[in-house]
DNA sequence: CTATGGCACGGATT
DNA sequence: AATCCGTGCCATAG
C-alpha cells in the first residue's frame, strides 16, 4: 500500500502527500508550469522569489539556467551519469503577449511545441479578440497535427459564428507545417495543394484523387480509383507519386517528401522536451548529462511574511491562513519530491539505455517498468505516471517519448529495416522471418507484417518495380 | 497456390 | 481493470 519514499526528502507522509505527487509526477513541464501558476494564483502562503536556486542542491545559480555546481560534479564515478534539475527555460509561454526569440546558448536548435510554432506565426494576421479562439484550436491539435475538435463546438463554446472559426482555421492551415489543423487528412491535403498551386504547377485531377478516396489511394488500388475519376490507371499512379512526394498527410509529423504513406512514429519533432540528454566531451565512454527541465524562473517558497502575519492574526481568521500555510508548503515538499523521483529514474535509465542513447535505435535493450520499479522500490504505476507524455531530448537532437525508452520491438524493427534496406530483390515475410531469426530476433510471420506496417514499409511485390 | 492484411484471442504490461 | 502486443486463423488478391 504505502511506497518507499527516502526519508529524507519529506517529513510528514500524508495520504495527500503521496496523491499530489502522483499528480505532479504524470505532469509534462508545460503542465507543471500551469499548475505552478494556478497555485501560486490561488494561495497567497505561497511566493515565488527572483533569485533562482538550484532546485537539487539550493545553491544561488547567477544568471539562471543551469546550476554550475550540480551540471559539472567534480567527483562522479566514470560511466555515472549526471542527473539534476534544470531551470533554463526552453520556450516562454503561449500568451499573445509577448514575441521574445531566445537563442539557446549550445546554438543548437531551438525547439518548441507544435502548437506554440504555429501560434507565433499566426499571431499577426489575426485580430486580437479573435487569439483565444486561435489558442483554443491550437491546444486541440492531436499529434498527428490534425484538430481534435469539431469547430461547431468551439464557435459554441466562444458564441460565435462557425464562418469566423472555420476562417481561424483557414489561417492555421497555412501556417508553416502546411495543412495543420485541418479537421481530417484530406482536409490537410487539399490546403497542401491549394498551397503548392499558388508557387507552382501541380498536376491535373489532383484534387479528384484526393476527394475520391483516400483510403483507395493508400491501398493502391489504382485501377478502382482510375475508374471512378475516368482517367487512366497510369496516370493515377503518377499522381499517387506526386501525392506522396509533395503532400504530408500528418502535417504533425515532419517527415516530408517520403513516400511511406502511414509515417513511423519515430519522427514527431515538434515537442518541447521534458528532460534533456546532452553528453560530455566526444570519447566514447563520456559521461551523460542530464537536465530534468523545471519551468519555473525562480524560487518556490512559503512567504516567510505571511507565516508571521498568521501569528498575529484574529483566531477565526487563523484558521483558514493556517490552511494555505500547511497546503504551500505540502506543494513545496511535493515538487521536490516529484523531481527527486525524476532523477532517480533518469539515473536508472540511463544506466540501462547509454548504448541507445548515444549509438542509436539498434542498440535499445528491452527493459520494463515493472523492472525498474522493482530496482527504484517505488510502485509500478509510478513509473508509469512519470514515463506517460513526457519527451526527450537526445545528444543528437532528436526528440522522442520517454516510453520508447520502454519499447519491446525497436531494435527488432531496426534490425528489419536494416535488411530491407539493404537487400537486392525483395525477401517475402517469411524470408524475413528467418533472416531475423539469424540475427536473434525470433518472431513469428505475421508480426514481421506488422512491424513493416509500423515502419512504413511497403510489402514485397510493391517495394522494388518503383 | 502463395503472400498479405484483417480480426480476434490470450498473455503480458501498465 | 484496461491496454498493448504478438500470434494464429482465415479471407482475399494476385
Amino acid at each position: 500500500m504505502f511506497q518507499h519514499i527516502p526519508v529524507h526528502t519529506i517529513r510528514p507522509l500524508t495520504t495527500a502527500h503521496l496523491a499530489q505527487t502522483m499528480t505532479l509526477l504524470s505532469l509534462t513541464s508545460n503542465e507543471l508550469q500551469e499548475q505552478i501558476d494556478a497555485e501560486l494564483a490561488q494561495n497567497p502562503a505561497l511566493e515565488m522569489l527572483d533569485e533562482i536556486r538550484c532546485p537539487t542542491c539550493h545553491r544561488l545559480i547567477r544568471d539562471g539556467g543551469v546550476c554550475p555546481v550540480c551540471s559539472r560534479p567534480a567527483n562522479v564515478a566514470d560511466g555515472e551519469p549526471i542527473v539534476f534539475v534544470s531551470t533554463r527555460e526552453i520556450v516562454s509561454g503561449f500568451g499573445p503577449s509577448e514575441a521574445e526569440e531566445d537563442r539557446d546558448d549550445a546554438g543548437s536548435a531551438l525547439v518548441e511545441d507544435l502548437a506554440t510554432y504555429v501560434f507565433r506565426q499566426i499571431t499577426p494576421d489575426i485580430a486580437p479578440e479573435d487569439r483565444r479562439i486561435a489558442a483554443h484550436l491550437l491546444t486541440h491539435l492531436n499529434e498527428d497535427g490534425l484538430l481534435d475538435v469539431a469547430l461547431m463546438e468551439v464557435a459554441m463554446y466562444y458564441h460565435v459564428p462557425v464562418s469566423r472559426v472555420e476562417a481561424i482555421q483557414r489561417i492555421i492551415q497555412r501556417a508553416d507545417p502546411v495543412g495543420v489543423g485541418s479537421s481530417t487528412t484530406q482536409d490537410a491535403l487539399r490546403v497542401q495543394l491549394e498551397v503548392l498551386k499558388e508557387s507552382g504547377s501541380v498536376p491535373e485531377y489532383a484534387d479528384q484523387v484526393i476527394d475520391a478516396g483516400l483510403d483507395l489511394l493508400s491501398r493502391r488500388q489504382y485501377n478502382e480509383l482510375a475508374r471512378r475519376i475516368g482517367i487512366t490507371a497510369e496516370r493515377v499512379r503518377d499522381l499517387a507519386k506526386f501525392i506522396g512526394e509533395n503532400l504530408n498527410p500528418f502535417p504533425g509529423r515532419s517527415f516530408w517528401g517520403d513516400v511511406r504513406q502511414p509515417a513511423g512514429p519515430q519522427t514527431q519533432v515538434y515537442y518541447r522536451p521534458d528532460i534533456i540528454v546532452s553528453r560530455l566531451g566526444d570519447h566514447d565512454d563520456c559521461q551523460l548529462v542530464i537536465e530534468i527541465l523545471f519551468p519555473i524562473w525562480g524560487t518556490l517558497r512559503v512567504n516567510p511574511l505571511y507565516r508571521q502575519a498568521v501569528s498575529e492574526a484574529s483566531s477565526d481568521q487563523k484558521e483558514n491562513m493556517k490552511e494555505d500555510m500547511e497546503r504551500a508548503s505540502l506543494f513545496v515538499k511535493c515538487l521536490q519530491q516529484r523531481n527527486h523521483t525524476m532523477q532517480r529514474l533518469m539515473h536508472k535509465i540511463a544506466l540501462a539505455q547509454r548504448d541507445f542513447i548515444l549509438r542509436g535505435e539498434k542498440h535499445l535493450k528491452p527493459i520494463t517498468r515493472a523492472a525498474l520499479s522493482k530496482e527504484l522500490g517505488v510502485h509500478e504505476s509510478t513509473i508509469s505516471r512519470a514515463v506517460a507524455n513526457k519527451a526527450v531530448q537526445l545528444p543528437n537532437g532528436r526528440i522522442i517519448p520517454l516510453s520508447e525508452f520502454f519499447d519491446r520491438s525497436l531494435s527488432a524493427r531496426m534490425a528489419l529495416k536494416e535488411i530491407i534496406d539493404q537487400e537486392n530483390h525483395p525477401f517475402s515475410d517469411s524470408e524475413l522471418v528467418a533472416l531475423l531469426s539469424e540475427k536473434g530476433y525470433d518472431v513469428a510471420r505475421r508480426t514481421v507484417a506488422k512491424y513493416r506496417a509500423m515502419e512504413g514499409i511497403l510489402p514485397a511485390n510493391l517495394r522494388r518495380p518503383c
